[in-house]
Order: C-alpha cells, then sequence, then structure tokens
RNA sequence: GGGCCCUUCGUCUAUCGGUUAGGACGUCAGGUUUUCAACCUGAAAAGAGGGGUUCGACUCCCCUAGGGCCUGCCA
C-alpha cells in the first residue's frame, strides 16, 4: 500500500507554527515512503474562511519548501458528496434524521452530561417525522464494543463505543460537519496516514465509527504533541503564536525554522543539524515524542545562526538589503549595496539572523557625518582626536587598501606612537561607525573603502 | 463533571531492564579582545511523588500530583 499523507489546514487565519510543524512531519513521512503527500484546505466554516488565509497559508508553506505537488483539495466544494454520503449512512441505519431543536438537543446533552453517559437522541430509533420541522442527521454512535486506534505516536488508546456521542453529520441547512467531512475526504482521497495535532486525538475515536459505519477502513492515525510557549502555557499570540511570515520578517531562514521545528518533538540520536532532505532518508514516528515541547527562540536563533554561515552570499545579501529597507525605512544607494555584499560572507559568520546581520551591516550604509551615540562619544577622550589626526595621513599611505595592510598599518602606528591598541581602536572605531557594531578594524576600514573611511575619520577631526 | 492523553538537566532531547544517565541550546567561569559578536576550554545542571514486579528499574504495572486535549448544527 502506498502513503498518501495529507495537510488539512482550515483557512481562519495564517499559517501557524504548529501547523507548520504537522505539515513537516507529513511532508517527511510521505517522503520517507515514496509516498504522496496532499494539501486539503477545510473551508467549511463559510463565514471564517477567507481568500486572504488561503494565500497566506499556500505562501507559507511553500516558503518553507512544504508546498503540495499536486493542487490542493477544497473542502466545501465537495458538500455534496459529503450529504451523499450521509444519505447512504442513513440507508445503512448508522446514520438517522433528529428532528431535536438546537434547544431540546443542548438540554438532553446536559442530562446525558450529569447522568455520566454519551448523548444519544431519542430519534435513533425512529418514529414518525413530525411536520414542518428541520432535521439533522446523525451518527447512529455503535451500541457496544471498544473503538481502538493504535495510534503511531501516542500507542493503543481505547475508548469504549458507549462512550461517544450521537455526533451531527448533517446540520439542518443541509452542510457538513467538520467530523464527517474529514472523513469523507479522507477516504475518498485515499488518505493512508492522518497525521495531525494531538489536540485531535480523541476525535479520532469518533471518526474512526464513521469510517466502519460506511464499511471503510479508517488510516493510521499519529497525533503529535502541541507547541507550548515558553512557559508551558497554550502558546499565544505574545509568545510565538505567529505565522511563518512573521518569522520570515523577523529574520529567520527557512531552512533553519524547519530544522528547529523538526528537533522538536522528533529525534534522531544526537544529530542536531539536518536537512529535510536528510530526514526524508530516516524520519519514522516512532520516534516522535509524545509530550508537548516548548518553543525556545534561542535554540532556534541557534539553529539559524548554523544555517547563516552556510547560505549563499548573494542571497543574504538580497535578504539583508531588504530587511534594512523595510524594518529600518532606509534608502541604500547603490554604492552602500556593493559594500553590503562585500562584506556579506565577513558579517555572516557573525549573526544569528537576517536581522542581526542587517545590524552588522547598517555601519556600511551610513550617511556622512556619521552621528556618535553615547558611548562612542564616550571614546572620544581627550587627545584622541590628536592622535587620529597622526593616523590619517598614515591610512591614507597605506599602499594598497585591504584588511592585512591596513590591520598592519595600525599596529606600526600603535608602535610608533608607543601605545596599545585599546589607545587607538575605540575613537577610531567611533568615527568610523558612530558607534554601531562592526567588524575587526583592519576589516571595518577595508570594507568601507579608503574614500569614506578617510572621510568618515576627518569629520570627527 | 465525564472521557482520553502526557511527565528525564532551565529548554529540546538520547536511553528502548544493568550507562559515572549522553548530546544540543541557554547559564556560569576562564581564554581571546579595539565595539558587538563569533570562537576555544572548563563547570554546574535531570529521571514529579509513592507503591509494586524483578537479582537489578528512568525504562514494565498501579496509585497520587501536576499539565493538556476533547466533551458544538467550530475546525
Amino acid at each position: 500500500m502506498s502513503v498518501v499523507t495529507r495537510f488539512a489546514p482550515s483557512p481562519t487565519g495564517f499559517l501557524h507554527i504548529g501547523g507548520a510543524r504537522t505539515a513537516l512531519f507529513n511532508w517527511l513521512f510521505a517522503r520517507r515512503h515514496g509516498g504522496r503527500y496532499l494539501l486539503r484546505i477545510e473551508d467549511t466554516d463559510r463565514a471564517r474562511s477567507t481568500q486572504e488565509a488561503i494565500d497566506a497559508i499556500i505562501e507559507g508553506l511553500n516558503w518553507l519548501g512544504l508546498g503540495a505537488a499536486e493542487p490542493p483539495i477544497f473542502q466545501f466544494a465537495r458538500a455534496e458528496r459529503h450529504r451523499e454520503v450521509a444519505e447512504d449512512m442513513v440507508a445503512r441505519k448508522t446514520a438517522y434524521r433528529c428532528y431535536l431543536t438546537p434547544e431540546e438537543a443542548d438540554a438532553a446533552r446536559a442530562t446525558a452530561q450529569a447522568e455520566g453517559r454519551a448523548f444519544r437522541s431519542p430519534w435513533r430509533d425512529g418514529g414518525a417525522a413530525p411536520n414542518s420541522r428541520t432535521f439533522v442527521l446523525r451518527l447512529r454512535a455503535p451500541d457496544s464494543g471498544d473503538v481502538i486506534n493504535d495510534d503511531l505516536v501516542q500507542g493503543q488508546v481505547r475508548v469504549k463505543a458507549g462512550d461517544i456521542d450521537d455526533l451531527v453529520l448533517l446540520r439542518a441547512d443541509g452542510n457538513p460537519t467538520y467530523m464527517h467531512a474529514v472523513v469523507v475526504d479522507d477516504h475518498d482521497m485515499g488518505i493512508t496516514h492522518v497525521i495531525r495535532g494531538d489536540d485531535h486525538l480523541t476525535n479520532a475515536a469518533r471518526q474512526i465509527p464513521i469510517f466502519h459505519a460506511m464499511g471503510w477502513d479508517a488510516p493510521k492515525y499519529a497525533h503529535i504533541p502541541l507547541i507550548h510557549g515558553p512557559d508551558g502555557a497554550k502558546l499565544s499570540k505574545r509568545h510565538g503564536a505567529l505565522g511563518v511570515e512573521a518569522y520570515r520578517d523577523m529574520g529567520y531562514l527557512p531552512e533553519g525554522l524547519i530544522n528547529y521545528l523538526m528537533r522538536l518533538g522528533w529525534s534522531h540520536g544526537d544529530q542536531e543539524i539536518m536537512t529535510p532532505a536528510e530526514a526524508a532518508t530516516v524520519f519514522d514516528l516512532a520516534n516522535v515524542g509524545r509530550g508537548p515541547a516548548r518553543l525556545d527562540f534561542a535554540k532556534l536563533d541557534s539553529v539559524n545562526a548554523h544555517y547563516m554561515k552556510g547560505a549563499g552570499d548573494a542571497r543574504l545579501t538580497r535578504l539583508v538589503l531588504a530587511y534594512i529597507a523595510a524594518q529600518r525605512d532606509w534608502a541604500v544607494g547603490a554604492v552602500e549595496e556593493t559594500r553590503v555584499a562585500a562584506a556579506t560572507p565577513i558579517l555572516k559568520m557573525r549573526s544569528k539572523t537576517i536581522a542581526e546581520l542587517a545590524d552588522q551591516a547598517f555601519f556600511l550604509v551610513r550617511r556622512r557625518p556619521v552621528p556618535l551615540d553615547v558611548a562612542a562619544q564616550k571614546a572620544m577622550k581627550d587627545g584622541v582626536v590628536e592622535r587620529l589626526g597622526r593616523l590619517l595621513p598614515q591610512l591614507n599611505a597605506a599602499p594598497t587598501w585591504d584588511e592585512p595592510t591596513l590591520a598592519q598599518t595600525l599596529k606600526d602606528f600603535a608602535a610608533a606612537e608607543g601605545v596599545g591598541m585599546g589607545q587607538i581602536g575605540p575613537g577610531l572605531r567611533a568615527l568610523l561607525t558612530g558607534g554601531a557594531p562592526a567588524p575587526d578594524l583592519g576589516q571595518t576600514l577595508a570594507l568601507l573603502g579608503r574614500e569614506e573611511s578617510l572621510a568618515r575619520i576627518a569629520d570627527g577631526i
């Protein structure tokens, strides 16, 4: 049997971090077994589903490299099929028309709950249909036996059939409920493995009877633990329940985010760094943890830093320039772009994210005269200006404007002055960068270029 | 209330009855040092509690505690 998985988000918001990981595990599992990975948009809630959300989800998946090879299936478009199956179940006597009004159903449910038993409608065994009353179609839940889900992650979960409600399949308006639509679609799409969040674990016990009611085999289930916030509580907007595009805007690389998400809940020995392609050769649901994991931005940063070091320079340059333009609202000229491009291979080694890279590169795009921040001003102590005045001609006389030559020039100057670099570095750095972070001085001078460096020093003295 | 699930360093995790309980991030100390980083060396740091089973339990079973999910004509 060839494997078919699916990622089935409801388009009521962006693709959040938990959804991204669910998609990732579906993708990995399908890849691992040479199967198919499908996307299904669960848009049966017409009031809350939006085109913007659909676009955001697909865009987010593509950014992460988790796009499906086949076009998405839209659940609402299949409503006719869902109705057909529900009617078929009525014919099979595994579903029935329930004429309870919502209020009556609420009351009956409250009673059942108080008595500690599952909800059963009085209409489950038929009866004369009242006129002018609408009805819903309900599942006739099995009367006896256990519903068993041999969950690939959580282990065997057994629920007594008597604990399962006669849930609604078709609403009064004839539209399917989530519980019903999922089952019909998973069957029709040939889904073999349902990999989804742990919040659906108990839903499996409600869905399996629907499969059986139609004489279908239920898929294998794998309920992966949820992601919690750093404080262990449910993920909220305040700490990370953001769309993946928010992570992109914070300066994370998709491969960094993916690697982090992959290791959150799944492990392969002690290996921390692994690409999805690599993971796809060893991925196993048996190695997925069962407890919820907390989001840890420090670890994410560290994983991302690894991918920053290995990322292509042209790509990083493009990203960092876009970041500076968007986040700092800073117009970068062509000369400065060239400087940033030349600096990227050096600066990426010291940056965890694109945001940090932008901070590291900022000194390159500043405009003269460069204002000094408080720390930089403090570096301009008595005698510093005079000393830098003596340095200026030395730098100007440097035979070539490159890092080794400039570093040597500085060393020679310090020796000639009879002082350590501590008497020269801070002041020089202040004038060159205004206090913004920058690499070693030799490198800073080289990256800034002869003309700009000398001008910035001259500006300050 | 009911049903179900979860529980190893601060965090992510390894261990699948016998280990000085390993790794990573973070933290701390030291080194390097002209800013911010990066980097190097070292250290501290864990089996929720209680019962069993066993020659031997982090590992298997039970109870307790804590946390989570579901309990909708939402998904």
